[in-house]
DNA sequence: TATGAATGAGCATTCATTCAT
DNA sequence: TATGAATGAATGCTCATTCAT
């Protein structure tokens, strides 16, 4: 039942702005009762963060390959937009909450990257920045930001050998 | 009085999460009463949609050097980090009132970057890409994304002669 | 229109238990939105608070006799045994709120009874709490509370010369 | 298992404003579960009944002696001033739902007391009215009322023989 | 007996918008 | 132009009560 108002949940709060999210809403379309909601999370912030975290757990990407890093990455963006646009949404408020969960996720994506990219934390940031920049054009402009992995990699000096 | 009215507000929505600012509150900032905001703009979404045009209008930058328009963006990023969380609150509304603001603003960008990179699109979009990226990085984790300009200019190749 | 709301709201708030009063009720019953409570008092608790001074204002007893202090307040609570039920009320929420009103209130009483028995502190007390009892049992109890004033004049040792 | 349920909640009652205190609370403070406290009784309102008359029982005062009595219920209501809040919670309850809870404890208390003052019923009253006003000032305003025995004592005129 | 998931009506509060002045 | 009183639908959240197990 937790499990099937976190999958409605997402489904919202992907399809439209996730400040107009209601829980009456979640409630109806998980088919449950709003009370039921307030039984499970304790609060409609909780369950955004309880959401986050099921979220990053089921699609953490597990490689140490650069261009299938980076692929695999702006394919999700153009697929689920709309998550993207959440994450950021929950983001911005933990941080007005004063709580580095924002940071927490970046400095994982960051140390990942970073060996990926031989040690060069400058380069692994504006990676970063350039997959969620697009990750952010691909929901607010509709781009196909997928067909960009090429020119990414060769962008970064890993056009030829690691394709 | 407008004048007066959009600087209040602008100044709100660039200093905490722009769908918590009332017309309430920029009434008072702007020291006048509710009833002239609605005068003035009919509705609070064309107040905002005025505001990022009056924004547009000040702040766009006239130039023609790469390095220049690189530096002087993350320099802008860096110091007002809300405004930028502005525009795309504003851009997503527009975008689910399907209104294509946020690719006109896009395509006059590009455009711009384009010629300045020699007419690659594909490298503009991802310059963008990641100026836009970093700019949320400023304002979600609070980095320091002036440090980036010169690492971005060698990345695309930019890094001696353009100095 | 403010003052509609108040008296509207003594009114419910002396028929009812108080916390079973609720906004919407007050709003109805004074022929106002339920907007318009907001507009003037900016919660429940304010629009509570404020109908205390209100009513303190409005019904302050302004005698130097005794018996007639005696009969006034009994004859008070005889005809409004609600409004005694609604100061407790209020008395009780600001305890939990860490404010002073009662202690405030009580004092202010405990002063004019002292001068009034010739600065007996202690007697002017247990004066106060036969009162405030009575006012009790008049609520509760349905006693008719007026009956009593005599015998409290006597008990306390002003039977007759006072009368 | 039952007295369990009526001991946690006597303290959860005498603690925080009664219309506060909520079954989930109860259930937890009880190391129960919330369906068990409905088994047992049949709603809320029943088990607060209950521990009415529950109390009443353990701790109805045995004693022939005014002194005594004045006394010993003082101190209490300077003990447990929590616990006189909750009885006049459901009295007041009680009175709205038509029972005359509240009249027949304070008849019993009433006849006691006017065998204790040799019949005269007025004096009883007004003895009542004290203890049940200092009660208040006890809960309300943490005034040491236990002091007022002996005024009290006089003020009936039973200073000196009866000590 | 005993559990706690599940319900849904009800609550205080917010806020864009209107309109008489 | 300019005011701010007035509206009311909508929101997050609470809580006594039920019921399948």
């Amino acid at each position: 039942m937790k499990e099937k108002i976190l999958k409605a949940a997402l489904k919202l709060y992907s399809s439209k702005p996730p400040q107009n999210v209601t829980t009456k809403e979640i409630a109806r379309a998980a088919g449950v009762s709003v009370g039921l909601i307030f039984h499970y999370f304790h609060s409609k912030n909780e369950l955004e963060r309880e959401l986050v975290s099921h979220f990053m757990e089921k699609h953490s990407l597990q490689t140490e390959r650069l261009d299938e890093f980076v692929r695999e990455n702006l394919r999700f963006a153009k697929e689920n937009p709309g998550i993207f646009r959440f994450l950021q949404y929950v983001f911005e408020k933990e941080k007005y909450a004063d709580s580095d969960l924002a940071i927490k996720v970046y400095e994982d994506g960051l140390k990942k990257l970073k060996t990926m990219l031989g040690g060069d934390e400058r380069k692994a940031t504006l990676l970063m920045a350039m997959i969620d920049g697009l990750a952010m054009y691909a929901f607010l402009l509709d781009l196909d930001v997928e067909e960009f992995s090429d020119s990414i990699l060769e962008t970064l000096g890993f056009g030829g050998e690691n394709r």
